[in-house]
DNA sequence: GAGTGGTCTAGACCACGAA
DNA sequence: TCGTGGTCTAGACCACTCG
């Protein structure tokens, strides 16, 4: 059941160091041939391990130097890429809540068919939750998954953690998603289901989540307070040599 | 001059093809082994500049059948990652204009010093620009960049893309960015430079700047205005075993 | 079973930084 | 010069998919 491969396990060990402050920013690790060295490891398995925490923002690689934890981390505690608000709210240690409105199985209709690229009467559970922060409504997430892909849902799953439960039970393997951000108008909706202000707007996060072989499974729309609403990206830049 | 690596090569050919359109979503790509001979490569040549065609969401990789090109780029044409505006207007193909509102050298004071590190008194060049795009001023750059590392601007730099004069005759290298999306009040600033219709917020993208050695050497405000605002954002997701 | 991608190895040469 | 990370190789074994 577990997994060995070694660079992941070397990413682990390191992310976990950087994330708790054992390692410090600043800090220089090991030379890829000591860590090739106490891992037991050839060189190009230590220097996969080091690339995803250098992609990641843990470090920073420098030629002739070696590789030193960023500062990033410190501000780190919002987050983009994909992860499940269960997981982010973990790392956060925020005191949090989620509010079940729906967890039915209808029809696509058209508007959902057209995002998730299926015809309007193919069943899709439609899950509406509130997540709570400090005793206030401040996120509205809509997901809509495919029936096919996902056979059963019930509340108690959407109450914890959909993703958990798609991932370990149903061994579904999550691949990639595409975000898009936008501001728009304010619905009904959002003002009945969120505890807003007088903004007439929320940020909306809309997300297409994909299984390893491509399928589109889920569409997910996250509506997001103004005030409260914050996103932070790391980014490399790609070489721009010709 | 020429930079040769051919993992890159790969990756800006197969780029480019699916940029083009030549290779179609759905298109399956050579085979590694087929790669590797194609390119005079070993196969774990080619399957860095593979990974990095799946990290950016050109392909799917799938193990036991192959590489796919992925649709994502169809609605790729806003961004993520970190990308000058001049690179995302040439992508993008719309008739843009920047206007120049300042470029001075300045001493840095309390706000700024404190968003780069530095003391107060440190002279920082304060570049502000106007984005128009079909004839409105829709986004707001404000950059402050370390005098210390870029001595000379000028306007005519500034009009045309920093970025490129940085790493081109500077030769500056630039490694990586963090960057904050939020929403927040228009200010007396933003009305004046922008065209803002009723709108009292504007979405501010903070943007921070490092060199190869970890030097924060730049801060950039990119404030846009809400009704045009969009960003993309592609995800893979970290394997959770265990 | 043949073909695919995923992991790993034990070497090699290079470019860069520091002493 | 020596240690560092960057690139690359030629092979190996595994897990998976498909016919």
């Amino acid at each position: 059941m577990m997994k060995n491969n070694i660079f992941m396990s070397l990413y682990k060990d390191y992310a976990e160091r950087i994330d708790d402050g054992t390692l410090p920013p600043g800090s220089k690790l090991p030379s890829e041939n000591e860590l090739a060295a106490t891992y037991g490891a050839s060189r190009e398995t230590v220097r996969k391990g080091l690339n995803l925490l250098a992609q990641n923002g843990y470090i920073n690689k420098v030629k002739g130097k070696g590789s030193f934890v960023l500062a990033t981390g410190r501000l780190k505690f919002p987050i983009s890429g994909l992860i499940s608000y269960k997981e982010l709210s973990e790392r956060l240690g925020k005191p949090s809540r989620t509010l079940v409105y729906t967890t039915e199985r209808v029809p696509a209709g058209d508007t959902i068919a057209k995002e998730l690229q299926i015809e309007p009467e193919e069943p899709v559970w439609k899950v509406i939750r509130a997540r709570e922060i400090d005793g206030e409504r401040i996120i509205l997430d809509i997901d809509y998954l495919l029936a096919e892909v996902v056979p059963h849902l019930t509340e108690d799953i959407a109450a914890d953690s959909i993703y958990h439960y798609l991932e370990q039970e149903l061994q579904l393997k999550i691949s990639y998603a595409e975000k898009v951000i936008s501001v728009e108008q304010a619905t009904e909706q959002d003002y009945r289901c969120m505890d807003l202000g007088e903004d007439k707007h929320v940020v909306v996060v809309r997300g297409y989540v994909h299984l390893e072989d491509t399928t589109l499974f889920q569409y997910t729309e996250s509506r997001h307070r103004l005030d409260k609403f914050q996103f932070v990206d790391f980014a490399r830049r790609i070489s721009r040599e010709n």
